[in-house]
DNA sequence: CTAATTTTAAACCGATTGGTTACAAATAAA
DNA sequence: TTTATTTGTAACCAATCGGTTTAAAATTAG
């Protein structure tokens, strides 16, 4: 891409958001999976033709990768948004798990496991990206329980990464019993009841 | 089929054993899911010609219900024959959470539930399925906490159906991270925990 | 204006997909 | 031995797959 005196590239304008496109790659993605998601799809959805699509984010793996770190970029920044600096840390736990909770109410369930379930086990590049997702929310979730311990709303004795463990296998489990398996309300006082165990 | 007075059927005899080859199905359909498990990935695994398996198993599909249904039997059966009736009914409940631990040992997870995640919504015939599968098994494990909680092994003041429900996400989410993303000592771990804290 | 650059549109590619057909081989019945 | 029945092999099928190429369109630079 050639720089240009006016700050617009040279050569013909595209017709296209990238973010938007993005956007629109994961929720097919994230509806269909990966293998049931086909170019043509693909293609619809973003309203690009083939040859851009390539050009832009390379073959179908590759928007694939783009597309679940966008899922997890955008979860990561929701997720700090309801952690408030004045609440207690038992609040801010409690309003994350609310807000997965509420993400649980589509019942598309989580780009994230529907990729650790369709594809970790025979693709490593996932799996490995995966993995890094899993360890920063696992570590996430202990350090909020370890300062709602320090603070005395969960009872000593119980072990902070224990805890977080079940948590997360508890988030899993949602969202997959979430499609259509589960209400969302029962998933909902499941995760509440885990949180109301440790008090 | 045509009916003989031998007992054998009229016609060239098979040279495939009906059992082992959807149990080899279903072993593929496991590894590597639906939509990645191609006719040629059947027709290996099977060592069966497309022609025959066909023929005796309907389409992809159709080859994929029996799989899935074989699954569910061969589940139903290895979990009751760990209940015993001469044992409590906690120490039974805790025989079945053992089981699914040791299922988790290998990184496959389960198949019920990957079909949930890749196939159920977006195939309702899976969907309807699956739903019975997990209506049963919900009830059946609200079956042995009610009589565990009668015999005073449960704290009374839990509701049965409750519990049920957090024992059905923490196996689905069990099934999930056993995937490369914990080891199968914490997901055990993770289990025995839930139960003990309902005595 | 011309040249350089970039995007879009659509034709095109070989490979693979799930699925079918035609026919030879193997057996039981008559 | 002939006929009916069933299975196995392999060729075959159209459709779709992910991916590439080519050429026209749209823009900036000079």
């Amino acid at each position: 891409m050639v720089k240009t005196l006016t700050g617009r590239p040279v050569g013909r304008p595209r017709e296209f958001d990238e973010e938007q496109v993005l956007s629109a790659a994961m929720e097919a993605f994230w509806r269909k999976g990966y293998e049931a998601t086909s170019l043509a799809d693909l293609t619809e959805c973003t309203r690009m033709n083939k040859a851009s699509l390539y050009r832009v984010f390379g073959d179908k793996h590759q928007l694939f990768m783009a597309a679940l770190n966008n899922y997890s970029d955008i979860e990561f920044r929701e997720t700090t948004a309801v952690i408030s600096e004045s609440a207690t840390p038992l609040t801010n736990l409690r309003a994350v798990v609310q807000k997965v909770s509420e993400d649980a109410g589509s019942d598309k369930g989580c780009l994230v496991i529907n990729s650790m379930v369709e594809l970790a086990p025979h693709d490593p590049e996932v799996k490995q990206l995966l993995q890094g997702f899993a360890t920063h929310r696992l570590q996430a979730l202990q350090g909020m329980i370890t300062q709602a311990q320090a603070a005395g709303e969960i009872r000593p004795g119980l072990e902070p990464y224990r805890l977080a463990v079940a948590l997360m296998i508890a988030f899993a489990g949602s969202a997959t019993m979430i499609k259509g398996f589960m209400p969302g309300a029962q998933i909902e006082e499941n995760l509440k009841d885990l949180i109301d165990s440790w008090t």
